[in-house]
RNA sequence: CCAGUCGGUCGGAUGGUCGCGCGCUCAAGGCUCGAAAGGGCGAGCGGGAGGAAAGUCCGGGCUCCACGGAGAAACGGUGCCGGGUAACGCCCGGCGGGGGCGACCCCAGGGAAAGUGCCACAGAAAACAGACCACCCCGGAUGCGUCCGGGGCCAGGGUGAAAAGGUGGGGUAAGAGCCCACCGCGGGACCGGCAACGGGACCGGCACGGAAAACCCCACCGGGAGCAAGACCGAAUAGGGACGGCGUGACGGGGCAACCCGUCAGCUCAUUCUCCGAGCGAGCUGUCCGGGUAGGUCGCGCGAGGUGUCCGGCGACGGGCAUCCCAGAUGAAUGACCAUCACGCGGGCGCAAGUCCGCCCUACAGAACCCGGCUUACAGACCGACUGGCGUC
């Protein structure tokens, strides 16, 4: 599982969809639609997507150096044991950690993690639709002029 | 046994499943990035948070910047003495003062006869000596209540943190260091100590209030910024420079000119031809160079190093020998979960040792260039030395 490291792609992942739960808000992101549109469609090779990558915030408002730790620990060993049943290629995420993930039951983070992720792709799903609508409109008049 | 003082150590253990980052080694095949060298995905092994990693309050190393030498002033800091140390505002050993029956603890602890200012409230008076009330004596007056003049100035005056040394005696009109004894105070030859300081013959009738954490004076110390220091590599895009290639057409009109407009060539709008339309119409392009952003690499861990032991020293500490190599991340590794066992708390059974069940799971807290300190936080456990009290032999 790569992991996110540069500030400027948490702010891209920042304004994708996102799903909040007691322990933490999860962010998304599809990064391989973006790369696909930002080409001209002459290239048809239809490269695997990219490997999932994860980020992991935790502000100072959440806690001391420690309790930090723990927080990005604990939800970076749920996202490790279910990567891959959850997270889809092409796909950025950001958890961003609460203090309720300090003593939120294990099994009970798992779940929640499991139904943000689905939660994510749901609503990324339904305004893709419209982003792609909106594309369109904008490639056309462009070439008809 | 109880109460207490000081110093020190530790701050869960074991196992299982799945992981993280670093280093070393391996390489049969596969996948992937790359022009290549090589890297990543793999396997094995090794090691991977603290006593405070914290606060960022002092002192250094290191790096860059500034700077000719010396001195002075200003500013900031420190402030009993001796020692330790790379250095310190730290530590050790003393001294002085204060507290405690004691072990022991606490102390911004230089200078107030260099100067300025301050001493609230209360009080007659707050700093140097007197004025006031009251008191005492003498003389005079008197309506016998007292009043006036002169002298004494000590004791008394509710106060206050602080007010003319205290007690006793002599003395006197009454008093007062006016005189005497003791205590206190000041000076002090000399003695002990490296010193801070301690002791002190003798002398002095006693003067010299506090506060320096108000200013100040004296002595000593002090360039600035910090690893986001600093060094190197360096895209994409835009822009800069050097050299080269192709090109910068014709006519007319306006305008002093720069320039603007029009027409015709020319070029572009995927390709060939024609037409129409739009745009361009003086630049376009190649190679190289330099600055530099994102990003990356180094800085970056052999050190005032750890452990053991011996020697010197009361001690801080110093020295010798042996031995060990011990985190290096950068959206930031050092973990997640489970089980068992100790520890703690509560309850049941048992004379007791113990056993069973349940709970909390055990604090403060996470390296970020590195060291020496200080300060602050901390569940609980252990060790040593010592003090006071009780009991027993």
């Amino acid at each position: 599982m790569d992991r996110l490291k540069k500030r400027a792609e948490f702010l891209a992942v920042a304004k994708g969809p996102r799903a909040s739960r007691r322990a933490f808000t999860l962010q998304a992101r599809r990064t391989a639609a973006d790369r696909r549109s930002g080409q001209p469609e002459a290239d048809p090779a239809p490269v695997a997507p990219p490997a999932p990558r994860v980020g992991f915030t935790v502000t100072k408002r959440e806690g001391t150096a420690v309790e930090r730790n723990r927080i990005r620990r604990r939800l970076r060993a749920v996202v490790a044991g279910l990567a891959a049943d959850v997270a889809t290629p092409g796909w950025d995420y950001v958890l961003v950690g609460r203090r309720e993930a300090l003593h939120h039951d294990f099994t009970a983070l798992i779940d929640d993690v499991v139904g943000a992720f689905s939660h994510v792709h749901k609503a990324q799903a339904s305004s893709s639709r419209s982003d792609k609508g909106q594309g369109g409109r904008g490639d056309r008049p462009r070439r008809d002029r």
